[in-house]
RNA sequence: CGGGCUGUGGCGCAGUUUGGUAGCGCACCUGCUUUGGGAGCAGGGGGUCCUCGGUUCAAAUCCGAGCAGCCCGACCA
């Protein structure tokens, strides 16, 4: 394509709004521009980029024995209803009625539908398994949608569903989802690392996320660094710590006059509603303390007790209580609901309708500090076994922290960020069960279909894409996403510039390349500066000084590397050096 | 949803404290010169100053309400 006729607003200065290196760029390289927040529209160069990653999806998923479908973005709320999920997912599901009042929604993901189109069709173990997937449009009314591509409220996501009659055939197939997904990131040429994930909303047994690691990833990971265990920090379990305390701990239970000469106490503790403020106060050690999380799990009060230096992990307090919505309580509904006053709750004496679950450190503390369930007091002096009669249950609840041993092999754990480009689920037979889609087996008895589903973030790759490829002068696209690999830039307006640029032109297109002509009347810097922002691999400059000696200047974007290449061999010798920067 | 910041030409911003009829840089258009890393000179076009209401002789500026964007948190396949 020529320049000259190509819509390409690139951007001198970054626009304000943009925070991450991928927002700015995308924006500033004229790939994308947003319609309101969260929305965008993928301009010529951007959309080459979308269609890159499909395309390699495309040929992985076929690779891998899918079939691609396209299902309707518009979906009714019957089948939501069924499944369960129109209460489910809350507001984040954009809803509509039509003329007759019928309810819809924009579908955030398929699952849903998948079940109803095989629900019909499929009625013998002989019809299994297979694996449908789509790349489509996906609507989600985000509650914070940011970072441009990174958490949009419509996003192009690829999205796979396998049926089977068994666990044993979906382990096979998820596996097979598995390594199809290797393949497609190592292709995008992206550093991913797979980690155990929470299936959150999506309920099921097993569940991996593919994360690139990044700065701005909105992830934490947990990675082991003496094994292979990872894991996102929603779902990462921290080993068992052998600790000083804990064995001091289990002797004071044998001891009645530990117990004894620690009666708790209450003391005044004035304004003093943080951690923080009580150490100040108080000189305790915040390993000493117990701090009390008011939350309200399907319109349920409960507590957990997490030790003052440690934070509550949501995801596995949710898990633990099966709750569907688990909020932080609402400091107006203390007084009411937890007899108490924000900042000063406490576990000892709660009101008995309140659930108490614990973090598995409490069991180990003795003397510890905790609130008193009135304004201005904290008590000391606090052993959970004595003096905490209610507790549910102990069970991990923090989450997990750098240094922390691994569940594994006891090695440390060390935090990472990154960005979430795909996950993959076993959903086993949730929605297949609620949503009638069965089967008749060998022995003529109905089994609910097994289901997998999969995902990938097809935009948020390209997104992810820049985060790990950038530098300080724009987008260094890895050559198989890049829009075009080869940018030719005559200097100048000497016809016989003009003239070899065209039949280079001309030459590197016949020869299948994709190329970008920068033709416009532009001073030499104008195009260097596009050039290098817009990230093509390869520039080849072509100025009155090199043409003399007929000769070509290279620019190879990724390592900067500069040198000259004869014009008689030249798309021979652009054609070689793309192969080996593939490598 | 809570806290903070911001809304002035396509982009980046000043002007708001102290009210007087809108400005700078970039971009854009015309001409001349220039032409290998975001050109120079001259001329020119473009703005409901987020919206609505109020105060005032007079509002970008003061007051009230609303809307939008961004950041932090909450939350979120």
């Amino acid at each position: 394509m020529k320049l000259s006729n190509y819509y390409l607003p690139t951007l001198r200065e970054v626009p304000a709004d943009a925070e991450i290196p991928s927002h700015q760029l995308m924006l500033r390289a004229g790939m994308i521009r947003s319609l309101s927040a969260g929305i965008y529209s993928y301009l010529p160069l951007g959309y080459r980029v979308i269609r890159k990653v499909e395309q390699i999806v495309r040929e992985e998923m076929d690779r891998s024995g899918a079939l691609e479908v396209l299902m309707p973005a518009m979906q009714i709320a019957d089948i939501w209803k069924e499944s369960g999920r129109w209460e489910e997912f809350g507001p984040l599901m954009v809803r509509f009625k039509d003329r007759n009042e019928r309810e819809y929604c924009l579908g955030p993901t398929h699952e849903e539908v998948i079940a109803d189109i095989v629900r019909d069709e499929v009625r013998s173990y002989k019809d299994l398994p297979f694996n449908l997937y789509q790349i489509q449009t996906k609507v989600r009314d985000e509650i914070r949608p940011r970072f441009g591509l990174m958490r949009a409220k419509e996003f192009i996501m690829k999205d796979a569903y396998t049926l089977d009659r068994d666990e044993e055939g979906l382990d096979k197939a998820y596996q097979n989802m598995y390594d199809a997904y290797v393949r497609v990131f190592e292709r995008c040429g992206l550093d991913t690392r797979v980690v155990e994930a929470d299936s959150g909303a999506m309920g099921g047994s097993g569940s991996h996320e593919f994360m690139v690691l990044a700065d701005s990833g909105e992830d934490d990971l947990a990675f082991c660094t003496d094994c292979d265990y990872a894991a996102n920090v929603e779902r990462a379990e921290a080993g068992l710590e052998i600790s000083s305390s804990g064995a001091s701990a289990s002797a004071a239970d044998n001891d009645p006059a530990a117990d004894e000469a620690a009666a708790i106490e209450k003391v005044h503790t004035p304004d003093a509603t943080t951690i923080e403020d009580l150490v100040n106060m108080i000189e305790v050690s915040p390993k000493k303390m117990i701090k009390t999380m008011a939350y309200v799990a399907d319109d349920k009060p409960v507590v957990a007790l997490i030790r003052g230096d440690d934070q509550l992990n949501e995801v596995k307090f949710r898990n633990h209580l099966g709750a569907i919505e688990l909020r932080p309580a609402h400091p107006d509904e203390f007084p009411e609901r937890f007899g108490s006053v924000a900042g000063f709750i406490g576990p000892v004496d709660l009101p008995e309708d309140i659930k108490i679950v614990a973090d598995s450190r409490i069991q180990e503390l003795e003397q510890a500090v905790t609130g008193a369930n009135q304004k201005d007091y904290h008590l000391v002096n606090v052993n959970p076994h004595r003096d905490i009669k209610e507790i549910e249950a102990f069970t991990e609840l923090r989450t997990v922290q750098a240094g922390d041993p691994c569940p594994k092999c006891g090695g440390a754990l060390e935090i990472k960020s990154g960005i979430e480009v795909g996950h993959i689920f076993k959903l086993g037979t949730k929605y297949s069960s609620s949503m009638e889609a069965t089967y008749l087996d060998e022995n003529g008895r109905e089994q609910p279909i097994v289901m997998g589903s999969y995902g990938i973030g097809v935009t948020r790759v390209a997104a992810a894409a820049v985060e790990q490829h950038h530098d300080e002068r724009g987008i260094v696209w890895p050559l198989p996403l890049a829009p075009y690999q080869v940018i030719i830039l005559p200097l100048g307006n000497s016809s016989e510039v003009s003239q070899a640029a065209e039949e280079l032109y001309q030459e590197l297109q016949d020869a299948g390349l994709e190329v970008l002509l920068d033709d416009r009347d532009e001073r030499a810097g104008v195009k260097f500066n596009d050039a290098e922002l817009i990230g093509i691999p390869l520039r080849i400059t072509i100025g009155s000084r090199s043409l003399e000696k007929e000769e070509f200047e290279v620019q190879i974007r990724r390592s900067g590397e500069e040198f000259n290449i004869d014009r008689s061999t030249a798309s021979a010798e652009i054609k070689k050096l793309l192969e080996e920067e593939i490598e």
